[in-house]
DNA sequence: ACGGGCATGTAACTGGTTACATGATTCA
DNA sequence: TGAATCATGTAACCAGTTACATGCCCGT
């Protein structure tokens, strides 16, 4: 989210409870400067103490180094499946830092889903193993499923706010 | 698994597979003992180089210990959903070792599941704020709508092999 | 007798999570 | 002035994962 503008812990935070809305109950605050220290530890982002102002407490501000920004593009092209949420957030801090179409990230996710779904069924087909293992071949294939007619709102949504 | 009997890492290791099927291609050789011997250290199992025979190699034989067997039936009686996997997993352990009926199991995790759905679709009603936090409320319904229908076929097939 | 793979293990990194500590601002 | 809460941070734990080390067995 640090991609859109650099800014302070507390700022993100509040931009990741708006995104998530009220399933971001489990969002502890202290995680997001755990995070934050150990990319700045690993070079991805910069933080230095809000230059200026004496007056507003410590804050530190952040910022993406070319680094970071490398790990971004690579986090917003990658295919593999991270769950709801962190997808939706990728397509939220896509949008939101202008570094990549929503609509055309999910295209490549459901090429991708598909892909996988054509795999598992063609595993449950060609293994007649087990039955137990076919039978968490099905709940794969059925959360693939799921996740697709999931992606199909999700473009609907991103498709109708893109002027 | 090793609530069924007491015995080696590899053949837990073999019975794993068995269990996932071609779900497994991740599974790597060496966690298994990682595991092993955080669990000994945590007092939930013990393990005995295996008496008597000193043809074999180095063998340990692991078997649960009071404590042990206490966490394996709270982790059979708890409702979180732990994704597809570790629930098949527990489905199939629960019924190698006896200890539940894998029917009054999915009974109960259907119960929690339509509760979370209940919350999710509540939530999505109640909530009318951000758009975007609708759109994750909605992916979670539908995920749950998923899982429910894996259960399903879950129950099918755990009634039909009860005898 | 030796190469491959069976079986076991260890050290180290990573990332999520908790519990707690600190100081500053704001408002009754 | 004191309580709430804003804003930041730290130490520690835990679990998953990788990469590697070791030694035995079996077939050729």
């Amino acid at each position: 989210m640090l991609a859109k503008e650099p800014c302070h812990g507390y700022e993100l935070r509040a931009r990741l409870q708006q995104a998530l809305g009220p399933t971001a109950d489990a969002l502890n605050a202290g995680q997001i400067y755990v995070t934050l220290s150990r990319l700045e530890k690993a070079g991805l982002i910069t933080g230095e103490r809000s230059a200026g102002l004496p007056d507003r407490p410590e804050r530190k501000v952040h910022e993406l180094t070319p680094a970071g920004q490398q790990r971004v593009t690579a986090w917003l092209a990658d295919v593999g499946w991270p769950g709801l949420a962190e997808f939706h957030l990728k397509l939220i801090a896509a949008a939101a830092a202008g570094l990549a179409d929503p609509v055309a990230i999910i295209d490549a996710q459901r090429r991708e889903l598909l892909r996988r779904l054509r795999d598992a069924q063609r595993a449950a087909m060609a293994d007649p193993g087990t039955a137990a293992a076919g039978l968490l071949l099905e709940g794969l294939v059925i959360t693939f499923q799921a996740d697709l007619r999931w992606l199909e709102a999700c473009e609907q949504y991103w498709t109708s706010r893109r002027d």
